[in-house]
DNA sequence: TTATGGGGAATCCCCACAG
DNA sequence: ACATGGGGAATCCCCGTTA
């Protein structure tokens, strides 16, 4: 006899392909600024995964307000606790959607992964091993080896030019992010904002070549006309649908001005939901959810938009302690696949096709 | 017993709400300028349905090249059979894509109403009662009870500054117009089109009234202004998704010169297939195509692109004459209609439903 | 290679509902 | 009236096919 044998649940449909990235740090140890890294070097070398250069500068660039000179030189051989940034809560991967300016602001801003419908979390990170005043700055880089700044910006609390900054105060080890928001700018613009990031990082170099941070550098035509020919290269395969927090921290001494860096930690990567291939699989309805364990039956199956060439059915069977005991995919082609939102599918015959 | 009583068809799938205008023709009297209305006027008094006044005066302007005097004010009292224009093919109604500049050209033309997959046919007009040269212009109006220059340019074969001219030769007195197309201008710069329209035609008008097409009036800053206003209210509720063509001729006199005009005939209303809503509607694939005659059973039913507020699923019985005999709809609602390419139906009952 | 057609990505707009 | 979230319209880009 014929019997329903396998359960389909939401779970059960699942792409191909994609790899969800875990979380990333770098290493502890103080930063030290190259300077002879212009950060426009295309290396992909990354044996030592670092801080991208331009990041860091255009950071110094953001403090300058604070009028003095920060050692950023110095060498820690200390080998005691040393700070650190961990980010407690990593932001939610999947199911944020990123939205362009035209389209306002308060839409919602970026929870925590852990985040749930009535008990909202966010992101939050906390310096170990210090409980000094500090200076937080939270921005956008790539999802790359060697990450660069990205072309969107963070909006929201707290947030002017794309970057979020949270001055911290003796004993709040913990900063929450509520209310961060990913502002998409289109890929036209794309260009003239890295143009712009470049433009300040080159700037930057230069001073500190110098030596001085304190007087405004200037750039030749060549050098303007380089970083705009480098920014149209980067925009246009920069990918805009994926995003990682890069969180920075600087210690304030006695008197309130900046002592220390710590190094740069990086959050997981967050997917704009709105992107196609982005969303987050979800099966919204089918014509059954039982049948023969011959397979070969047809279901019809409402889903979420999906890509006709990156989407697979999955059936699976778990033991108690959540191991997968069976496993097989629906029948379908490209083609089964209706105007991304739906799946004509057969189903696959179960393990033992006469129980 | 239950048996498969209706069979579903794609002609079966139908739209509430939507009109098919049928086409329209002008009076067949000459046609008389008024020279006291600008074309700006606002009143939806049609009582005697008119070419509007912009669009003849624009095109006597471009006929301007001519260097001579058209006498527009010209009488005829004359009740021998008269020149006019017919539309022998109209235009096809639905499936034709308005493309946009940035689209590029050559995406195929409009094609005409009996148009066939191996056998194209295209809009064409017959100008009846004349064999001699002539001179058709055809452009873009909108679908109102009083039409205005549309927004949208006619692109392709003959066709420059959004319209289409075609020197007719004796003894041709079929205008085919094959490779026509729609450019659909943006809803932003629809303004700038029609306020460059309107002050032509406003020039023109001064022009008319000082009884000069040959020399160049100017506008003052009010009069610009006003323009501008007029334009962007204009533009702002202008159907974007549907034009029709409104066809002109201007018959030349031995010398080769424009001796008359004969009164515009608009076509029936072209509706861009990519709009929502003007798509042909469609059924890709059901999950079943029969049921029980008692109804209430499930149906998976994959569509082209509906609107979820406008759709309905229509059961239908004919005899062999054609003639509906039964028909009843799908229970579903706006819930039901899955990301505007699904929708879940119930079967209605049939009429008998023992039989 | 262009002509023809079509799918879907990127951008933008606006609505419904909850607080 | 705003904060949040979401659907879909308008615009744009690009691909496979066929003539």
């Amino acid at each position: 006899m014929n019997c329903i044998k396998h359960a389909y649940d939401n779970d059960s449909l699942n792409a191909r392909g994609r790899g969800y990235s875990k979380s990333e740090s770098f290493d502890e140890n103080w930063y030290k600024m190259s300077d002879a890294d212009t950060g426009s070097d295309d290396s992909k070398d990354s044996n030592t995964v670092g801080v991208p250069q331009f990041l860091v500068v255009n950071n110094v660039h953001m403090l300058n307000g604070d009028h003095h000179h920060v050692n950023m030189y110095e060498e820690t051989v200390d080998d005691e606790a040393k700070p650190y940034i961990e980010i407690v809560e990593q932001p939610q991967s999947r199911g944020f959607r990123f939205r362009y300016e035209c389209e306002g602001p308060s839409h919602g801003g970026l929870q925590g992964e852990k985040s749930e419908k009535y008990r909202k979390t966010f992101p939050a990170i906390k310096i170990r091993n210090y409980n000094g005043p500090s200076r937080v700055v939270v921005n956008l880089v790539t999802d790359e080896a060697v990450p660069r700044p990205h072309a969107h910006k963070l909006v929201g609390k707290n947030c002017s030019d794309g970057v979020c900054t949270v001055d911290v105060k003796t004993g709040q080890n913990t900063v929450t992010f509520a209310n961060l928001c990913v502002q998409h700018v289109t890929r036209k613009k794309s260009a003239e904002v890295i143009e712009q990031r470049i433009i300040e990082s080159m700037k930057m170099d230069k001073m500190v070549k110098l030596g001085n941070l304190n007087e405004q550098a200037y750039l030749s035509e060549d050098e303007l006309a380089q970083a705009k020919q480098q920014a149209e290269k980067q925009a246009k395969d920069m990918q805009l649908n994926v995003v990682k927090l890069c969180f920075q921290a600087y210690l304030k001494d006695g008197s309130g001005l900046i002592s220390k860096v710590l190094p740069s930690v990086l959050s997981s990567p967050i997917y704009d939901s709105k992107a196609p291939g982005a969303n987050v699989l979800k099966i919204c309805r089918m014509d059954k959810y039982g049948g023969s364990c011959k397979g070969d039956e047809e279901v019809f199956l409402l889903c979420e938009k999906v890509q006709k060439d990156d989407i697979s059915v999955r059936f699976v069977e778990q033991d108690e302690d959540g191991n997968v005991v069976w496993e097989a995919f629906g029948n379908f082609g490209p083609f089964d696949v209706h105007r991304q939102y739906a799946i004509v599918f057969k189903t696959p015959a179960y393990k033992d096709p006469n129980n």
